[in-house]
DNA sequence: CGCAACAAACCGACCGGTCGGCCGGTAAAA
DNA sequence: TTTTACCGGCCGACCGGTCGGTTTGTTGCG
């Protein structure tokens, strides 16, 4: 048994929960310093150093860099298939689109708690061409289009939205915009870019995409 | 006086020619590799050797690497900056929003042939913080408005647009959004995201922007 | 014109330092 | 005792940047 203390009473660990926090400690590592540096310009060492473990010991859990970052890309789109994820949790509980801009808030929230993620999937379009998040995106009009039905949106929607449209491309075009807003936001560190705060570009997205950008007798 | 053998006719150059070919062979070098590597994982002798010059030849004429970095993200600055830049065009000489679906070609236009440095913004959000591009993302909606005042779009969107809506919004989240397709079409790689082809999603965008999801008298 | 004198373009070796990955050894848990 | 977590030194390759020296283009003077 090991003892450790972090100012708390010590505590005893078995040799498995120490091996998961060690890789836990690895990938939390990994995330800070890829997201801030990209993948070929963090070095092991530098993940090593961070987590505060030796690289021996890294590459003992790992066997190699490109699977800590793989093993990053899972976590996140593991959190995103939770029930609980903000997003689902906001598309599910309320009417859309009435709830448009409750899924830009759960939107801002995602990208708040997850913009280290979300960095990763610009490092993986750049430095992998994509290749680990490609299936992702291909499957997401799929993914919708299961969520939707396994909530009993479909006839609801039918009910509502315009004639012709697809409830699939209504909720994918609302999540999309909400998205690449916040990104700017947030990880772009741009604030007010629609030139109003953020709150009225909320506002103003959900109706637009609601009644559209025309006069209704026009 | 050097002669080059093209295997065309023999080549007369200045000084001053030669020298702006090398900066031009660096810079397209560069922003190869920057956007298919990132800056990090990028080295000065990679660039040197695709550019077919060597590593002095490039300090020479660059004091650094961030240097190179900067002079592609201002070559793309300036470009999207032009008259005759697509997204220019489209906007300028349509109606807007009749010409959504010209604007999106356009936006899809400049994804395809300017994917390199679309992938150059990401490398500057991960490794530079967005240092290098949050000004031009936060003078954008005061670039739009000069744009429109200087094309005299204003008092016809006035008369188009939805009470209460700012016309600077609605083109704003126009260009998003398309922008948004189609990085995720050609720079992710990913055909028909939305479930349907890339004509019919364009089409669907724009008509959602225009009238809006919901039934028109629901 | 010829040609010396200068400047700019260019090359490749070299610097201290870091890279990803491996491996032998140690100590603790099972 | 066997297995596993963990350490840190080691390898050859490569990093950004500098520098001494060579080639090439330009300029001015006779």
């Amino acid at each position: 048994m090991t003892t450790i203390s972090i100012g708390e009473p010590t505590v005893r660990m078995t040799q498995e929960e120490r091996s998961e926090k060690s890789r836990q400690q690895i990938l939390d590592a990994a995330l800070k310093l890829f997201s801030h540096k990209g993948y070929g310009a963090t070095s092991v060492r530098d993940i090593a150093e961070e987590a505060g473990l030796s690289k021996g010991n890294v590459y003992h859990h790992f066997p190699d860099k490109e699977t800590i970052f793989r093993g990053l890309l899972d976590r996140y789109f593991q959190a995103m298939s939770q029930p609980d994820f903000p997003f689902n949790r906001a598309l599910a509980e309320g009417s859309f689109p009435e709830n448009l801009e409750g899924i830009g808030n759960a939107v801002r929230e995602i990208v708040r708690d997850y913009r280290e993620y979300v960095a990763l999937i610009y490092v993986d379009v750049v430095e992998f061409d994509g290749t680990h998040v490609r299936k992702f995106y291909g499957d997401m009009a799929e993914r919708f289009n299961s969520f939707m039905k396994a909530h009993g949106m479909e006839k609801e929607l039918e009910g509502k939205l315009a004639a012709g449209l697809s409830p699939v491309s209504a909720v994918m075009l609302a999540t999309r915009i909400f998205y690449n807003y916040f990104t700017v936001e947030i990880l772009f560190g741009v604030k007010d870019h629609f030139g109003k705060d953020t709150d009225a570009a909320v506002r103003e997205i959900s109706r637009i995409l609601r009644h559209g950008m025309l006069k209704p007798n026009a």
